[in-house]
DNA sequence: AGAGTTCTCGAACGAACGTTCGAGAAGCCG
DNA sequence: CGGCTTCTCGAACGTTCGTTCGAGAACTCT
């Protein structure tokens, strides 16, 4: 027995649960005002034994941050090859993005609240990711308005409110309430290709209809 | 000019000066990196005399954020006097607010990011203003729908992703490389009306990719 | 078994934190 | 001038911070 409780036996796996256990922890509290110690409690590993686990408390932030946005682009990257239509790449981008919104809310506040707070080793390279992503999403945009279907909106503008669209639930989302992931995608995909109202005449069809199968 | 600093003489305008020069600080390395030695460096005023403006740095922050937010939603309330029109009134809202953001990127940032850092004499306080706010944004959506021009999205889900698009250019607006206000909300209110792709298109929309496989 | 590596933690470090206090300067009114 | 209020600040308070260190437990491999 040796011990108390739910923490896994091997060193990768108690990384793990360090990780998720600290992200939950500066997703409630905040970066700076979360100390080791209170990092230290949560997690049941003392106050010197985590430093076996990271360099520093930046480093920490760093490895969680790492972790969710790699996964991120990679999951989207995987889902978009042999996608080429425009429209469907645009969905992927948006539905990846808001499903793992939505079961990993506390690595993807700590991504988007506490971007700023990672210093200069590591803030950089998760800016590097970031820029990755953008491009990606940017690409998809242009691609869209290739397809002579674009108006001529400032497309930085255009992918920057969409990221805007998708990053903000994560200050008012309250699972079992709000939509899930491909309702609220839908959603997102409706307003920033059609906006809420009907086109011209009376076919509200395409931006209502896409995925809301009913669910409570 | 026998003073010894810029800061202003009188009592009133030293507070404001306090703020303003606070908010820039908040802004710039966040509420909990801040520490009132920082303000006092920052604005010149010693370290113990700063508390004879505010009692504690809690309440520093609530200064900061409802004199933004009064404002704001003041301003809005006052701007939509006499204007009736459903769209009208959606334009007004993302302008006053798209406005107040650029004009005041330092307020406005702080406002957004420092939400949930404020304790809880302050806390219910701002709330409450945002609550009166989002109320006058949904009713204004409210009453679009009801003109027989929305279709069936979620309201909520749409008001939000609105408020989505309207706060997330703090992250990314760089003043003179990015458009100015007036563009900025004519871009915005143009998604959120129209989306980004052409009225007539036959967009074969609906049925593309977005059921696809679970995740690795 | 013993040697070596991997992992853990109590105790302590100096530095920085938010806040307080009391002395006193500066401005106003008689 | 003298008394009152308004405003300012240096010095100090107790606490908490991120990080370090060395001793030792636990696990591996032979």
């Amino acid at each position: 027995m040796s011990s108390s409780a739910t923490i896994p036996r091997d060193s990768e796996a108690k990384l793990q649960h360090i990780l998720r256990v600290s992200a939950q922890t500066f997703a409630k509290r905040g970066f700076e005002a979360t100390s080791i110690r209170d990092i230290s409690r949560a997690t049941g590993v003392s106050l010197s034994g985590l430093y076996y686990y990271f360099e520093s408390k930046q480093h920490l932030l760093y490895l969680i941050q790492n972790a969710a946005f790699t996964y991120v682009v990679e999951a989207l990257q995987s889902r978009l090859e042999g996608v080429n239509d425009p429209v469907g790449r645009l969905k992927l981008l948006v539905l990846n993005h808001i499903e793992y919104f939505l079961s990993h809310p506390n690595e993807m506040k700590v991504l988007s609240h506490e971007e700023e707070a990672l210093g200069e080793p590591y803030g950089e390279k998760v800016q590097e990711i970031k820029r990755r992503y953008y491009s990606l999403a940017r690409e998809i945009f242009d691609s869209l308005v290739a397809e002579g279907m674009g108006p001529g909106v400032n497309p930085r503008v255009a992918v920057l409110s969409l990221f805007g669209m998708m990053n903000w639930p994560y200050k008012w989302h309250k699972p079992g309430m709000d939509p899930d992931a491909a309702e609220l995608t839908s959603a997102i995909v409706g307003i920033f290709l059609h906006g809420v109202l009907p086109a011209g005449g009376e076919s509200n069809v395409a931006a209502s209809a896409i995925g809301s199968r009913s669910r409570g």
